[in-house]
DNA sequence: CATGAATGAGACTTCATTCAT
DNA sequence: CATGAATGAAGTCTCATTCAT
């Protein structure tokens, strides 16, 4: 038997996201993909139903992974709200910035999928960005946030701020040192511009 | 019949804003926009050399009009740097709310031309970041902003919380009143999350 | 506008029969029935939907065709059934005498498509089953033919005979005359081989 | 554990024939007749050259029977011809009445072996096919049956017939019972439509 | 013999673009 | 300029067959 060596679907996970992330989903052949997962083409098909659900299971991953992590700081005790927001901030930066592939192929092609379905991957999206915003309120409980804020505004607002800026930083890293990038996000969150 | 002059080009451009909007640039089909825009398929060869430089005539006009109308407003006197951000934040609002599907391409699909190569439309989308941040250069020197911020993670970061929070708004236009976006932008941009 | 001759569908069509005839359904190329037809590859996706559209076609037009001549033999006055059943074998291998092919392609795929979904060629292949068995009736009633037959079996009965005698035909046209076999056939529907 | 020797050829064989009736030879998977053998995808091919080998096998199996039970029929004395055309007629319908997947197979896929190579299934089915002719000529000879009859006109007319009545009653069973159909044909055969 | 993961050739179908009218 | 039928290159996906275990 042709051993599954129990790696071939990684290896075509981790071409797919260098592969995406260099020419976009779209511009992005299977074939390419299979042969940088050093692959044949058909074997593509054994592991994913089609293009798309590969797109899926990056996103899937990426979120589980994220979700989990930020639910270890959320029940860890003795943190502050702002502790806690900085932590999430690091985990995001932290993903991203092991596999700046991934933080292009997130940046650029996960719109696509949500505009499309409910994809299961939504659910840990979805519970990553409510996490956070639980601590937020948290903030807001014990008066340390302002309580003028609308949640949902934040959510996107931060997210899509990180997206932005990460996206410039992996288009062109050496432009933006990704630790001036988190620092000044931290900053930008907690005071704004104003002095 | 005198027909109006100059009307195709700019049919096909409204059509293909709503069927990017719809489909997203890569599913679009050229013949749909030439449908909606009620111009044979032929005609959109006419007035665009291809369907990528339809999309790029799309974010020149848009960057072209915002830099614009933002440098009536950068060189109006007697407006303090928080006015003027204000008045920033303002315009980009203005132009998405007159145009949803402008919003929706806006945040999609600019980022594959980006990430292409260098296209005339930049310029004024770079020029436009520019006065924005001679906004924040002049408010630090002023002594009104902080001065520990990099004026480029500032760029990317509000544009990208904009951007998404836009998104969000264009695919589900009644969970989040335009005005109160705009508003909590506003503050989060000033102050921050810290009370 | 590089015009539609009028041709170009009938000319696919002629060319799928051919085609078909030859490899069989399944084992013909779109690619091949367009270089038949003289056509580029994709032309053939303008006048059909896809591979099995074009079946579908063959199909409809070879049944309304019969159907309608069907219907003017039954309609016509003072022929006796014995002529009229004549008469319709005679409209069957005539067809199939013009278009040899078109035998092949029938006695081959037809029971492929019927399997599949209802199709609207069913209409008119059973109209026309039902045209014959209407003549039988009639005979029974004026007491030349025998009672004792049931009609489904006798529409099944007598065109799988046809339709196999026209296959062995259509494989090796040389080896049998189409008019011994059409003389034949008649001899066989009316007396059966008994003296 | 003794397992059953020579088994799997058999259930490989079984299940081809439900898979080819089912979906139709082009369309049946080899994974799918392993599925439904209980048996390993790569196990086929241990037993069968390729797919045509596997429909090959089932013909060649179908009238290598039907010879052997046609033989001992023309081989048992004191049997009037007509006595002979019925216990041929049986034979047939014996067969499928005992597994009418067979005979869906049968009509649907035989033609496209007998058009491609001369295959050694042939030999059987033409063996079968020339002792029928056999007690037509004998029954010919004994001034029983009509002497005008081209006999390969007949031996396809009957096969085509008795084939044509069986696929729609392999379609639905219970529309036509099995021996109303038999006894019809056998009148139709001897008899004709006419009184 | 048995397995089933791996292979890769092959075909359908799409659609941006062209061009004869 | 306008048209829309025609084009054909290109890519996804299927599945019969192979082969290392």
């Amino acid at each position: 038997m042709r051993t599954k060596e129990g790696n071939k679907e990684k290896d075509i996970l981790e071409a797919a996201i260098k592969v995406f992330a260099t020419n976009g989903y779209h511009k992005a052949k299977i074939s390419k993909i299979a042969e940088v997962a050093n692959v044949a083409t058909g074997s593509v098909y054994v592991y994913f139903k089609n293009k798309e659900s590969i797109l899926l299971k990056i996103f899937e991953e990426l979120w589980e992974k994220l979700y989990d992590e930020l639910k270890i700081v959320s029940e860890t005790q003795n943190l502050s709200p702002l502790e806690r927001i900085d932590a999430m901030i690091d985990l995001v930066f932290d993903v991203f910035t092991e596999n700046p592939s991934l933080a292009t192929v997130f940046v650029n092609e996960q719109n696509h999928l949500l505009r499309a379905n409910q994809y299961s991957f939504t659910t840990f999206y979805d519970k990553f960005l409510d996490l956070g915003v639980d601590v937020i309120k948290e903030g807001i409980r014990k008066g340390i946030f302002s309580s003028g804020i609308d949640l949902d505004v934040f959510r996107y607002y931060l997210l899509g701020g990180i997206r932005n800026t990460l996206q410039h930083w992996a288009n062109d890293p050496k432009s933006l040192p990704l630790n001036k990038i988190r620092h000044n996000i931290k900053l930008l969150l907690r005071h704004g511009i104003q002095k």
